[in-house]
DNA sequence: GAGTGGTCTAGACCACGTT
DNA sequence: ACGTGGTCTAGACCACTCT
């Protein structure tokens, strides 16, 4: 009858659930637990570490573990490449290179990352289809004092999202989803009509406190991002 | 000079971003990299577990462990309670009940949630104010054969949000995020135009596969719902 | 069959924060 | 000062899966 730390994690989730242990109350420590569950403590720790990681408990030294007061609801969402996310619909993935400019920063550009006043940056924008309909539409900057070989680089076929990923593939990121309206421009390549919702996401990325790229992608009308949690 | 398990996580870290071990790549067996680091296998192991959670590395028993080929980007986001949110701005949080209604869960509610047909449900809606200006529009449905008790429960004051969470703290969830334009109930509630551009969240919830709650959050024009990762 | 990661153990020492 | 969780160790056995 030995515990395993999955099964400890189970018995104290449900006994959180089932109200034995209220939110804000405190739970036995790891040594009776283990003795409780007749296992090392080890086994105990790494339960609860996880319980802990997922937001059921809070932990503190010498204070004890106790059940949050208002459980950390989290949910983790997978950022996939928009290729890998159209094919996984089992839809055929084409990409076009909209327009390509070396020039200046713009200054809401150089606020947003961080960026230095006067330097030059790639501007990319390019369409993404599924099955041929319009997906996502992509505006990319990309800074050339940081990657200076992304001038050189070919994005007539591969687009800077997978070129990114291969190049810089570890990177901190700040992500902003939205809902905006249609521009016309938007609306052009998007194949609807102006002023309608669409769903937006924007992303900085950092690579080691040098900002790399930022992104704004823009999904056909009727976009939905989902997980569960 | 022995290496902890965070010592060991930086160091193989950097091999990846360095490119010393590129994707694809297969990483030395943990036995050999505890003797490289002087530390103990459990301390490699810790160290490599976390980083294939976090998605950088991937393993399987006696292939071994090697470097993803498209990393997995993943965020976490943590789920507020409005109040909190509100608050958490440094604004005024006010609530309001604006309809209560006890009904037969429509069909499309059914489909969502595996609902029974003909179950009985809460349907309310309300609103959310920061500093007396529109947040967000809540359009809830709780299933009363579930959680009769809700019937009773006196939503003019407490939210249902922040009632559900005291009540049901833990379940499974499914969450959609998406853009839609304003309708002209929206509208008004929201203070904004007709056919604005309007960020959404759609949540279903399950406790022990047993229908909850379903809920759709519209936020107010500009809404952005921001994380790092 | 054999090599890899997955997990558990019993013990130890340490860091931290409450008291 | 003291009790809690945080981490490390050295060893062991097991589960999976590749060959």
């Amino acid at each position: 009858m030995k515990a395993t730390f999955r099964d400890v994690k189970a018995d104290i989730m449900a006994k959180i659930t089932s109200g034995e242990w209220a939110p804000g109350g405190l739970l036995p420590n790891e040594m009776d637990l283990a003795d409780n569950y007749g296992c090392a403590r080890a086994t105990v720790n790494r339960a609860m570490r996880e319980l802990a990681d997922e937001g059921v408990i809070e932990r503190r030294r010498k204070a004890g573990t106790r059940v949050r007061q208002a459980p950390l609801r989290q949910a983790r969402f997978a950022i996939p490449i928009v290729r890998a996310e159209i094919e996984g619909q089992n839809a055929i993935y084409r990409y076009a290179l909209v327009k390509r400019a070396v020039l200046e920063a713009p200054h809401w550009l150089c606020a947003r990352l961080q960026l230095a006043q006067g330097s030059t940056v790639l501007h990319l924008t390019c369409m993404h289809y599924a099955d041929g309909a319009p997906y996502q539409f992509e505006d990319r900057w990309i800074s050339l004092s940081i990657l200076p070989q992304a001038e050189a680089a070919d994005f007539s076929t591969l687009g800077p999202n997978e070129w990114l990923v291969a190049t810089v593939p570890f990177s901190d990121a700040e992500i902003a989803f939205s809902a905006t309206a249609a521009t016309s421009d938007l609306a052009d390549y998007l194949g609807c009509s102006k002023g309608e919702a669409l769903f937006t996401v924007e992303r900085s990325t950092w690579l080691k406190g040098e900002a790399i790229t930022f992104v704004r992608q823009t999904f056909r009308p009727g976009h939905r991002m989902t997980t569960r949690y």
